[in-house]
DNA sequence: AATGAATGAGCGTTCATTCAT
DNA sequence: CATGAATGAACGCTCATTCAT
């Protein structure tokens, strides 16, 4: 009974906390980091500009929270997928097909991290390299197991190319179109005919 | 003989205008657009900030000059790269290894055009992306004459996958590594083991 | 009995009380009362910033208390040496040298005094003038005694000139070198020879 | 004729950063380093906060620029006054006078260089030490030439005295009580006697 | 007594751009 | 064509302080 008093407040602070990620994800997704301004972020939750510094030491900070759901988000998504698949292929397309559905639905967490380089937080740069790579190694073993043609291929040349290929999505993705799952289907489909 | 001084300041004045092209190009590709200062490219080449202005009306429109540069290269070497090649899958080769030399090697133009989003520079954002899609009609022609297994395959589709794929080598690409050749070849060849 | 708890929560709060004007002490000193942040004293004792306000109600008056525990130091160590002291002489000495030992040595709260103008904090300022004053009347009497070869010296004038020199040790002053009680009887002895 | 234009622009430009110095020498003398912002700077001679930065990079070079026109102005009083006078003593009492009437009259900037301490400035730190040095050099021939009644005195340790208990007089010092030139004159007698 | 989120004002500085010269 | 001082707005961030808990 006595005890709604401390987590309440405990819930309201994580809950200023949680509406600051998300008003910077949308914006980091939507203009970039640069041309996202701390006024923006504070002033879209009701906030001034000082007061974002009581939950971010620094707007790079901010970013690197922002990643760090992110990757949490497409690499649990990726990882629960793969474990529901049976044989190599169908773990391939399930992975792809849970990045895209990540990439391209609802949340705007995924989307920073592939919109906003390192590069533009130096200060931060290691972090959020570490966390790309974090990602990139959950695909790792699910393409090396794949059975190719040509079973010499350079596969870590193969993965990137498809990641890169996944990612450009973004760009040019538009929700009346083909959904993430079909996306991801045919996209498969393609490659898969290629290597068997 | 009047006539000779006229040229002659001109090529002074587009040789100060090059230079200011080929150091914003340079930037834009390194550090991004809002990350690049009128005062950088400037002081780059030895100007100051104010004096950008008597050869670009805004910053905004020295990235459109530059974009149109990029274009322009990765067009010119595209068309004649097609130019010289028979039969469809040759012809697509030709078109991604001159896609990726011209991104890969030697001149930052073409690289800004992948980098740098159009909604960077929203008053120009209309110019950019008509840019960009005058480049991608190039390959839609390569695309189509191509002669898939599954003749109804959605081509448009394929097409912004295979250059979303090509675009992301800029960020991982190594000069110690494979060629921008080999990895047009190695990339053409995958899919047309899919194709056929 | 129930007494007991009293005085020992007192005692707790005297000794968080005694840590913030310790820190404060020490920071005003280095860095000045500008450069010193609340923030800056409360994170070196452990505390966030808004408790500072539970046991002073400003800035300011922190640096009042801190002032006052440096006029306190530094009389009582002077008053305490005139009194062991014969002779007019003797006794200027002993002042001095007691001067420059509670100035040099150990605490940092006299230190504060010389460092920090009462102009850095407008809202104390006519106490911490006063907090000085009621220093420097001590010299007063020291002064008035000595014995001077010119009797109508203006004695005020040189108190002023005796501990702005004393006072600017603290610029110079290296542990290596001499102690404060060799510079005070240097100093003194200079003075003595001009006087009688 | 013609010539006017250019040395014209050149004064009205030079005037403006003159007035920024003169401001800055004034606020800084007054307020000190830190109580004093670029905005009250700028303000004060009608110019918005942003463009100070066409005269100086920072406002601690503003602070190092205010600090060697200080330092240049007391330093030609001092020697020229010298240059005047005959004998030791006299030089010493010259150099006295000339320093008081450099810090005590007209001019805000040599103040400066006692009020704010090269801590206040870390990143100008070097630069405002290397400065002050510069002054206190003056003093040395001066103080070695001095014939002391005990030829071993540590001349080094009184010249920081004698610096010290001159530069006091800022804190004290009324137009209305006696002028620089008479402060010296009593404080040199005193010194003098004690020598001989 | 202490917390810590929030305030509101202000900091030093940078920005793209203008314009008289 | 280029200068460079100036603008006006905005930047990321820090400040002393408040107050509900």
């Amino acid at each position: 009974m006595a005890q709604t008093a401390a987590p309440s407040r405990r819930r309201r602070t994580d809950s200023r906390r949680r509406e600051l990620l998300d008003e910077a994800a949308w914006l980091f997704r939507q203009k970039g980091y640069h041309a996202t301004s701390v006024r923006d972020v504070c002033s879209a939750v009701g906030m001034l500009p000082g007061s974002l510094y009581s939950h971010f030491a620094s707007k790079e900070e901010l970013l690197v929270a922002v990643y760090e759901v992110g990757i949490a988000e497409i690499s649990q998504a990726v990882a629960s997928a793969v474990a529901d698949a049976d044989g190599p292929w169908e773990r391939f397309e399930a992975a792809c097909t849970a990045h895209l559905e990540a990439l391209l639905k609802s949340s705007d967490y995924p989307q920073v991290v592939v919109r906003v380089l390192p590069d533009d937080a130096p200060g931060a740069k290691d972090q959020l390299v570490a966390l790309r790579d974090s990602y990139d190694a959950i695909f790792v073993p699910l393409m090396t197991e794949l059975p190719l043609a040509d079973p010499g291929a350079d596969r870590g040349f193969l993965l990137r190319l498809v990641i890169g290929a996944l990612n450009s999505t973004t760009t040019w993705f538009r929700p009346m179109g083909d959904s993430p799952r079909t996306i991801a289907r045919k996209f498969v489909a393609t490659l898969r005919e290629a290597a068997e």
